[in-house]
DNA sequence: CATGAATGAGAGTTCATTCAT
DNA sequence: GATGAATGAACTCTCATTCAT
């Protein structure tokens, strides 16, 4: 009997084995990353526990520190998927061939567009909850994080470049519409903008449009 | 001894003794508040327990509910004081006789130092307008603070009209304005505006000074 | 209505009435530690949570914490009051007119039975002066508790004393008087004296007479 | 290449195969052990957990239950190497050529020395964690356990013999010194004779000498 | 008005153990 | 034999709030 077995570690290579086992986990993960955001999405960060992720996602508490070692973990690798996929819309967004105004624009609408349809996701990224204030997050994970950000704003910033712009000012302006994105998507979030009857989407427009017209006679 | 001494409501009219005692009241929620600013201003929002309020006013927890219905209601007092000092602070700043663009500039710096000196209070508005609506505040109390929050923003809408703009178009400036002061206050907090390498203290004049140039020729 | 009452803190003195209070606060303090003793007894130091305990004396977990900043904190007064029942054993077993010797004998079989009959009051003390130093008492409790246990001695080393044995003798007969003890009640404990087919009580005699009779020619 | 390895228990006979598992998998065990030991040594009793050991050993817990049943298990196979340990101490230290007195005191200071050096397994082998109550030991474990820790007190017990004491005199001067050592153990683990300012060694060679002297006249 | 006590829910985390693979 | 995942119970402690006194 025993003889005719064949060991599993010998039909696949132990490396394929394990290789499958990652996915699988990898797939969990992700399962327990999509309760959390939804949590997240319906109940904000502060009112949602672990308890109610692990709820949400099928597992006891206990379970969900196979997968994450503390909640701040999970803080972290929902804002590392979130920035993913920011980048993902504001690349999609982009047009390689278009004009950089068009370029330019088109980032700065994907990017502000993102978090209007996403608001949780900036609670996340910008540590809206418990005061404006990085959170427990190791200084290499976090450096990672800022990287993609900044990343998400890459495309901004070369377009700014192509028109002609000199590097340094390409960053000070990029950095200048990200601060006009974030603070209109804040205002938008609280209510704030409609108190003065304005609207996000073409005060987005105006800063935009004043940027690229900003440009240099020979850009 | 005891039975001797006359009760002070009995010595005073019954009118006379509640304007004093509302006097009294008011000054204890004062020092009430001020313990939980400087709570708020140590630990943060989410560090703040009603104990840690009660314990550094000289209460008992159950105390403070003779002042305030409950923590956010002390919450909202807090923000309206906030908003108090934040206009004092504006209106202070801005000099009646001063040109136009002068004002604008000075009440936008204002704004924006004295949320960048106390960023506590800037949480608090975040806190509080977290969502879509406000948390915990009834809407007479949202009314007002809103309000008191355009009047922190009036010197700016006036300046603007001083230099000749429409009052539409003012009122679509100051909301720009406001984002992006919003925006390079969130940005400097969450230590991303180094990650510029910017300071948003020169984004912020040459916003102030894009808007103030764009004013009509004959403004 | 109004004035027709007489207010409580009218009739008793305000001091009066405080003393109450904490007489009945007092009391259910100790409620609460006969629970946690009770359970200590049946469960032992590791099997009592405090869940446990708060069970036991009719409360929620919580509601401890109105009379114990910490599961710690219960132990040390636990073992605060084990030390004050050991040092009435003692001094009750002692009659101050016998003679040194029957004083000494007297003095460690009560101190010796006192364990014997309460296990788990010496778990206690192991548990709180576990490894070097012990654990979660501040210094001055843990000095005043170590104190409490020279006292419980301190009849031991005055018998040796009038035995006319020189202080310094006394002392180091006390402590290998109560080594043995302490010995013997582990042993005792772990099962190992009837593993040798002894009997700790009649050790213990040997040792004291040993002692006693090692008194000077004069003594 | 793989189908053409032969296996391992093709090429060995099935008991040789056996009897190289056994090996292999009590190597294992006594690494398993070892990193127990190592664990506790550091973390105390209480403070090492299933995981810790496991980790240590390179690892997982549930790979731990191949080699134990239980974490009691692996506490009582760590006993069992302790006085196996204790046993070889003592036994290195007597003398088999130097007279009896000589002999009595090499065993109690080898003994004594042994749970001096390495205090954690005083708690182990006495239970001084958790009570002082024996553990979940199968009984016949617990037996053999006991007579190993009997045997590294037969050389106290023989040297007494040796001495001419009669059998029953030497159980018993055995039994008193073994108590005496563990007292002296536990006092000087707890701080307790430093609190005497009495040194445990000088102690213990007092009670040597004591119960040497003693030997009858004809001794 | 103020206290001290109590509630009840809930927080994040750890644990020994089990089991399919 | 070993893994990784999962359980389920337990842990200490904190919180906003209530209420008799």
């Amino acid at each position: 009997m025993e003889k005719s077995t064949t060991r599993r570690s010998e039909r696949l290579g132990e490396a394929r084995r394990r290789r499958g086992a990652k996915a699988v986990s990898d797939v969990r993960r992700g399962l327990i990353l999509e309760a959390a955001q939804e949590a997240f999405a319906e109940l904000g960060l502060a009112g949602t526990s672990l308890r109610e992720i692990a709820r949400r996602a099928g597992y006891t508490p206990g379970a969900l520190y196979s997968y994450f070692a503390s909640k701040e973990e999970i803080y972290g690798a929902l804002l590392g998927e979130s920035l993913e996929r920011l980048n993902a819309c504001v690349a999609a967004a982009v047009a390689e061939d278009a004009p950089p105004a068009a370029r330019l624009r088109a980032a700065a609408v994907a990017f502000f567009a993102f978090y209007r349809d996403h608001p949780r996701e900036l609670d996340l990224g910008f540590y809206l909850f418990n005061g404006v204030r990085p959170m427990g997050l190791t200084p290499a994970l976090n450096d990672r994080l800022n990287r993609r950000l900044r990343d998400a704003l890459s495309p901004v910033e070369s377009a700014l470049i192509a028109t002609g712009r000199p590097p340094s000012a390409a960053t000070r302006d990029t950095t200048a519409l990200f601060a006009q994105i974030v603070g209109l998507l804040v205002l938008q979030h609280s209510g704030r903008i409609r108190m003065f009857g304005q609207h996000a989407e073409s005060l987005l427009a105006s800063f935009v449009d004043a940027i690229a017209g900003d440009a240099p006679p020979d850009g």
